[in-house]
DNA sequence: TAGTTATTGCAACAATGTTTAATTAAGCGA
DNA sequence: TCGCTTAATTAAACATTGTTGCAATAACTA
């Protein structure tokens, strides 16, 4: 059985052909796709479905949603570990302002601010923007 | 002549009823307001009119926009000092997620993150997220 | 292989944002 | 202060994005 098929599988999903050629989409996708760029990838697909399919990956917590620099929600699966409503799983995300590709950078530490008093953190979201190693 | 006046005139921009009750508004408010709530709060107001008035003071400078958890666009008036093109300028915001407010935390001092070989880095942009003072 | 239930697809709708073009108001100089 | 010029506002039409309900279909289970 295909690493895809069991993902969606051990999710309790059932297989069907939008969740294996949107998420092999996704897995295969270097930086993470807006519901519109996996829409035009594949036309057959209703968009309903879509947006159903990618809010049911993300409560499994199959892929995970990014927000860019222009508010635009874009999906990117995740690594195998990693648990997004942990503080130290939420990692650096980098948006391009050539190309507007958006990335994980896994590697890189963030560490979370300390808040003024009575403000209690949950959540740490990073974006840096510039220029990417391609359009450089 | 007033304060708000004054900014709008020193924009170079004409000074309307629109814009004093706006930026009036933005001024007023703790927290970053939508372009659905200040909608709200001048139903007088046509929605294009807002959509321009909001560009135009983010264009010239005397507000700027906060992408809050959610991607929805927040509009802030700026302190007089503040160059939002300029990396030290971008400070920390917060989104609350009780009452979903949003503020900015311009004391907290973030330091933008050390990208990997060949990222150029332009922007840095920070979200905490999770309960505000009041609602704690 | 048939039955059960999740998933899909379609239609309708709601919210958000943009464009064009006509009207109105602000600010300037005479 | 009046009228001129130009910016700003408004309304209509449209485009995009996201949501809901329901009927048809496909996936899994026994």
């Amino acid at each position: 059985m295909k690493n895809i098929e069991k993902l969606v599988r051990n999710a309790g999903l059932k297989v069907t052909a939008v969740r294996i050629k949107s998420l092999q989409a996704l897995k295969k996708s270097k930086q993470a796709l807006s519901h519109a760029e996996l829409g035009s990838m594949f036309p057959e697909v209703d968009r309903v479905t879509l947006y159903r399919t990618l809010s049911t990956f993300e409560e499994k917590g199959i892929i995970h949603r990014i927000i860019d620099k222009s508010g635009t929600i874009k999906y990117s699966s995740c690594s195998s570990s990693c648990d997004h409503n942990e503080l130290h799983d939420q990692h650096l995300h980098f948006t391009c302002n050539s190309c507007n590709s958006t990335v994980c950078l896994d590697e890189i530490d963030i560490s979370p601010p300390k808040l003024p008093a009575k403000y209690e953190l949950k959540q740490y979201f990073t974006l840096a923007t510039g220029t990417c190693p391609q359009c450089a």
